[in-house]
DNA sequence: ATGCAATGTGTAATCGATTACATGTCGAAG
DNA sequence: CTTCGACATGTAATCGATTACACATTGCAT
């Protein structure tokens, strides 16, 4: 591999004015200049990331951390991170953490020692340990999704995206509204979403039977389950609408509703969150809520990239949402 | 930030010894040893991984460069790759291409400059730059979806299913087969897929009209628009099965149909290939061909390893694959 | 008692870049 | 004719690790 001192040589320079003429830092006289880009055209010579980064204590690397590699949500918002970053000339480096904290805290550790310039949190939880290793290891870090103390947040706005939904639900004539929600580990989408569904079911002086309430793990299967037992349970008072707060569960239940021979959303309608793909194409189509998810990479990239260059930016950024009103209410 | 010198410091001992003691490498004293490892819990130290990898040439990074960030198949691919990979303590570092065949070139320079331990490279297309630059970086590189002469490649046996799909719809009556393709450009999905449709046709004795061919860009649109055309070519001859050469387009063609009042299958038959999600869960469900994208990335990652552990591998591996008949024929 | 292998630790070179500081040239201002 | 600033280039320290080599101690076989 060729290196700066065989650049140097070859030009018959030293290695600090190479360094000048890549960097465009100092003087260099325009002779010289072309001597040795002429070179490092000719050697396709690229500058050894590791030793700059050494020295210069940057790396062009933001790291990023998802809670799973494989889903939409992380999908689109990875692609907008990249999109803005790759312009700027930054790499992603990927990590999933499989929905385990401790994970998620040991992969911000571990990009530290990496050198990323910067850190992109697809937060699924907070909690105290987790806070903690982000002050500790001060590099820029940006989280999306949930509100974490002390750190630039990016958060969708689940409490009144479910008050929409639930609304609408209200508003089309529905006082039995079920609901399958997640772990209330998980504020954003555990604890917000099912707060939004329950003030507005209050709100509207509908009772809540708590046998319409699941409590799934974001799989597709797990809304099929969850469907199967609120209808187990909920024999002689069903539910005539049903709230599931992400896209997969809610088709899971259509699955499920389908298979038994309910009409939707004649017999039973169905909601989700998160305008996934398949809402759009599924028979009903799915009423669901965009996040717009790539725009919130693209924010939290842009977002990050000001802090890399200290500008103070605000603790918290609310994201937009759409409401998508399709054939399953 | 804490340094291998200060914890040697600490420890009272020479950062060689810390060195060693970190590594498992040559004699440390059992007492030495633990005291060390005390304080480096203790202060939470990692080693500066620019540091290390700037003399070992070795930086547990991997570069995976994917055509297109946001499809299920490459999702699935890395997360494959990552699950493996992740295991042995690498990380991935991600970049997308767009389908830019310079760009394809210029990230590969680009991981090697960074010091990327290996490249997975979904592949797209094949060229004699591309080869060329692979064969001048001298890392591992291991490709997915082509065969690559020289690379180590990892491939699906386009050819094969696309026959199945074309045999399995001669089998249930069809003779006017419709085909979506994409550019020849891509020698896997442009070249392979459409041989093994034509292939078959002619096999089985049947004359394919070439206003029932289409080339779309992998989009869902493109799908849409495709059979759009290929309807008002072909009013007086019009197939009755239509095989897009993947899922999306196939979607995108069934919005179609559906809009203009097709009844699938009874009026026209189409199939996917790729096993997409939403095959699964569309109405009708989507006769479609999975790859098992996932385990290729697994497989992929482990063969990468075996290239960095100097192991000789085969210049090529062939995918199974396995045709899902589902309601769209 | 001697020698040699195994064990334990340190010194200093090295990886490939950046950068503070020094040095030298040249033209213009005073 | 000095002096000073802009321009151009080089010397050498530095970033934080690994590792070849050297040296010291110990124990055991001869």
């Amino acid at each position: 591999m060729t290196t700066i001192n065989d650049i140097a040589q070859m030009a018959n320079v030293s290695r600090t004015t190479v360094s000048r003429a890549l960097n465009n830092s100092g003087y260099v006289s325009e002779d010289v200049r072309r001597r040795i880009m002429q070179i490092v055209e000719e050697t396709g010579y690229m500058p050894n990331q590791s030793a700059k980064s050494l020295r210069t204590k940057r790396s062009g690397v933001i790291g990023v951390i998802l809670p799973r590699l494989s889903t939409e949500t992380s999908t689109r918002v990875v692609n907008g991170i990249n999109e803005v970053l790759a312009k700027e000339g930054f790499q992603i480096l990927l990590t999933d953490t499989e929905l385990d904290k401790q994970k998620e805290i040991d992969y911000i550790r571990l990009l530290k020692s990496r050198h990323v310039d910067g850190i992109i949190l697809l937060a699924t939880n907070v909690n105290e340990a987790l806070i903690q290793t982000i002050q500790q290891v001060d590099i820029p870090v940006l989280a999306i999704g949930q509100e974490l103390p002390g750190v630039p947040s990016l958060v969708y706005d689940d409490y009144h995206a479910a008050a929409d939904l639930t609304n609408m639900l209200v508003r089309k004539g529905h006082e039995k509204i079920g609901f399958i929600g997640v772990t209330r580990d998980d504020p954003s989408v555990g604890v917000l979403r099912e707060q939004g569904y329950r003030d507005m079911m209050q709100q509207h002086g509908h009772q809540i039977n708590e046998a319409w309430i699941g409590e799934g793990d974001f799989s597709i299967e797990s809304g099929y389950e969850q469907v199967k037992t609120i209808l187990r349970n909920s024999k002689s008072d069903r539910p005539t609408a049903l709230f599931a707060v992400t896209d997969r569960m809610a088709i899971g239940a259509i699955e499920y509703l389908k298979e038994q021979g309910y009409a939707i959303p004649e017999d039973i309608a169905v909601v989700g969150i998160g305008a996934s793909m398949m809402s759009k194409y599924m028979t009903p189509s799915l009423t669901t809520i965009d996040y717009h998810n790539k725009e919130a990479g693209k924010q939290a990239a842009h977002l990050l990239l000001r802090q890399l260059k200290n500008e103070k930016i605000d603790p918290k950024f609310e994201l937009s949402y759409r409401l998508i009103l399709r054939d399953s209410v």
